[in-house]
DNA sequence: TTAGTTGCAAAGGCTTTGCACGCGC
DNA sequence: GCGCGTGCAAAGCCTTTGCAACTAA
């Protein structure tokens, strides 16, 4: 996986780093981290390792393509292995939990809006707001008080 | 028009004043604006506004449904006047222009992920990300040099 | 009168920027 | 060795919070 990772990084014209390998790593286990998230989960293995450099390497990666950055309204940005595929994204909207969705619609026809009004339309993004399971759990108990 | 705002106002349970009113007035005019924008125009009319205040009505009146909220990925938060509808967003990547879209797909249908996950889902939103008119012409001057 | 609003100041959260040091190639 | 990456500090941007003064009802 990591010499996979290696040579992503290089095919992407970026260098190889313990950074950069452990953070790739690390968003297969825990996709849609943010990088508060990101630094905890890597601080064992880089102890010397800061928030700002975790920007660095999100920023590094998502310019380069190797990662998609998802930024949900009212929380920071969440991060996650790009597959280039066309998923959207349900948001609980009272814990911030995240979850792939497919394209409800088949065939990436979200590239289509009904007018497009003169833009050229490069890419569709698509985000469900709800409860989580969890989340309406506890919004039940809470209302049966 | 005025008189509305006061009535929608009212019935929404918040008190009417001057800024309010003005605020409602100036969206309706200029959709899709941020916070800076609308102090900027309000300005003339309300010399002592502040920023601060600015946030502090759009979020009464956005909690309140007067006015639908718009965080698009990476620029200040817009506001525009809530229709209710089920409209989505063009968002040029270039500029940060924003216009309005008749959902793609007919009668509201994005509330319908193919796998909602255990989510209840309440809200979808659709943005369409790419270059409107002005910056495709610009691009493309600068790719002609 | 009194509770909702405003104005101002300060702080907050997340992210970017600048620059010296260090490491990949 | 050259240049990209890192670490650290500082600043930036937008927004929220706290509190006194004010005003709509």
């Amino acid at each position: 996986m990591t010499m996979t990772h290696a040579r992503e990084l290089r095919d992407a014209g970026l260098r190889v780093t313990g950074g950069r390998l452990a953070l790739l790593e690390t968003l297969e286990t825990m996709p849609h981290s943010d990088a508060e998230s990101l630094l905890a989960a890597l601080r064992p293995s880089l102890p010397a390792l800061s928030v700002q450099s975790v920007h660095n390497m999100l920023n590094s990666l998502s310019n380069a393509g190797l990662l998609r950055r998802i930024e949900p309204a009212g929380s920071p940005a969440r991060y996650e292995r790009r597959t280039g595929d066309n998923h959207h994204h349900l948001v609980c909207t009272q814990c911030g939990a995240i979850e792939d969705v497919d394209c409800a619609v088949g065939h990436a026809p979200c590239l289509t809006p009904s007018d497009s009004a003169g833009y050229q339309v490069i890419a569709a993004e698509v985000t469900y707001w709800g409860l989580c399971s969890n989340c309406q759990s506890a919004h039940v108990a809470q209302a049966s008080h």
